[in-house]
RNA sequence: GGUGAGGUCGCAUAGUGGUCGAGUGCGCGCGCUUGGAAAGCGCGUAUAGCCAUAAAGGUUAUCGAGAGUUCGAAUCUCUCCCUCACCGCCA
């Protein structure tokens, strides 16, 4: 959320960019009237509390009548505060001035495109059938067992998938990045307020019966619920996370062509970087995450493009937001693989994580964060990319003392 | 899951209905002292909201969380969370 007296001093300046992220400015109007009636009863309780604490014993009688209107007060207060929760948390965080002006996804722009797009001279086959027909990938027992959009990996499949993530660790330990291995389950407080801003009925969580827990979406709740209400000392910022956890989504009535086989899938694993910074160094650090990303496609050698999020799509938490996107052959498109977003103080707010400076005052600190490798995603495109006419695929070579292999091969 | 103990200001502790936003020690900051330091002495040392604002200030809330009893709750009652110990179960 932001600051409420930010919106109250640059109204007209949070409506337009409430409007600039395709979101309806007219809460901004309704959530000022609210936060006026809200601050007059709060005003009201608290000359009637401080009425009664200077009461003490010296007239009982008093003090009864006192508490019946207090709770009176208190009552309309808290129907008020509720709503002006609720109307605070609709209010996006306004975009950066770099990011370009658009109204949804295809007015994002393309920054730039690396990597030589191959030509077969074969008819490629798509991920799913590579992957079945080399006993690596099966989505009919996951269907069988858990549903559709479950898969089972086997063999390489699964050396695949922990290579990639050996691989990732590896790097951005080396980097400063320390890494973390998170519950999947979180609290209803951080898989809520944390990834995913209330804006309409988010049916993408799994939730656990008669439990305050749901399945994380992603590693990026419980990194950013993992300094919930702590004041950092500034000398131990930036931390630098890189997590791996396994990530749970409904993803309800996404089917189609360009869902198929992995590319949306109700549980993958996913390694996630995540930064806690000073506001200055918010947005060098967003860059960092970025050619970081970019450094893991080209060692991976799969050709991506990277696209500057317009307005529009930058949701409600981001300031900026870069999606990296690869070549897939088996759709001839490109296809979202990373995500990297400078929240600056937006989540830190809700989470009310500051740090400490040095002169004593606190703070709300930037929060970042951007995939690493997504272990859906990324196979699809090294399967497809990698691909041979015989149905093998070949090991990119970063992979290679991981998998210790060179080529994946049918049994 | 069961039983028991516990969760108070950075840390350690005191505090069983109003004089408690909360004492003491440690730590930390400033000052005095000193050739300098230590010790000693003095002062200070939370966060948030609202009002006011040039500044000072005022006020409310916060003793794990929430609800309740009461004119009044750190203190009494209930529910929940977490920690510790033992038992059960389990990888």
């Amino acid at each position: 959320m932001l600051d409420i007296k930010f919106i109250r001093e640059n109204v007209d300046f949070v409506k337009l960019s409430t409007k600039n992220k395709s979101f309806d400015e007219s809460v901004v109007d309704k959530l000022l009237t609210v936060d006026e009636t809200r601050r007059k009863l709060i005003q009201e309780t608290e000359e009637i509390r401080a009425k009664r604490n200077k009461l003490g014993k010296e007239d009982i009688e008093e003090g009864k009548k006192l508490k019946i209107d207090l709770k009176e007060k208190e009552e309309k207060l808290e129907e008020v505060e509720k709503e002006f929760i609720e109307l605070l948390h609709q209010v996006p965080n306004p975009p950066s001035n770099n990011a370009p002006i658009g109204k949804d996804d295809k007015e994002n722009v393309e920054i730039k495109k690396v990597g030589e797009i191959r030509k077969f001279d074969f008819t490629p086959k798509d991920h799913l059938e590579l992957g079945t027909n080399l006993g690596i990938l099966d989505f009919e027992s996951g269907a069988k067992v858990s549903g559709s959009q479950f898969y089972y990996l086997y063999g390489d499949g699964a050396l695949l998938e922990l290579s990639l993530t050996m691989y990732a660790l590896d790097k951005l330990s080396k980097k400063g990045y320390l890494p973390v291995i998170t519950p999947d389950l979180a609290k209803s407080r951080y898989y809520l307020g944390t990834g995913y801003a209330p804006r309409g009925n988010e049916a993408q969580t799994y939730e656990i019966k008669d439990e305050d827990l749901g399945l994380i979406a992603t590693a990026e709740v419980t990194l950013a619920g993992k300094h919930a209400d702590e004041t950092i000392p500034e000398d131990k910022l930036p931390i630098k996370y890189v997590g791996y956890s396994h990530c749970f989504r409904q993803e309800a009535g996404a089917y189609g062509k360009y869902s198929k086989g992995l590319y949306r899938v109700h549980q993958f694993t996913k390694v996630e970087m995540f930064i806690y910074c000073k506001p200055e160094e918010s947005e060098r650090m967003h860059q960092e995450l970025l050619s970081i990303e970019e450094e893991i496609y080209q060692e991976l050698g799969i050709p991506y493009r990277v696209l500057d999020m317009c307005t529009g799509d930058l949701g409600a938490m981001a300031v900026r937001k870069y999606d990296v996107e690869a070549w897939m052959p088996g759709r001839n498109d490109y296809g979202e693989i990373t995500s990297t977003s400078n929240v600056t103080d937006y989540q830190a707010r809700n989470l009310n994580v500051k740090y400490k400076k040095k002169d004593g005052t606190n703070e709300f600190v930037h929060m970042l964060n951007g995939t690493a490798i997504v272990m859906s995603r990324v196979p699809i495109a090294i399967l497809e990319n990698y691909q041979n006419e015989d149905g093998s695929v070949d090991v990119p070579e970063v992979l290679q003392k991981w998998m210790g292999k060179t080529k994946i091969e049918a049994k």
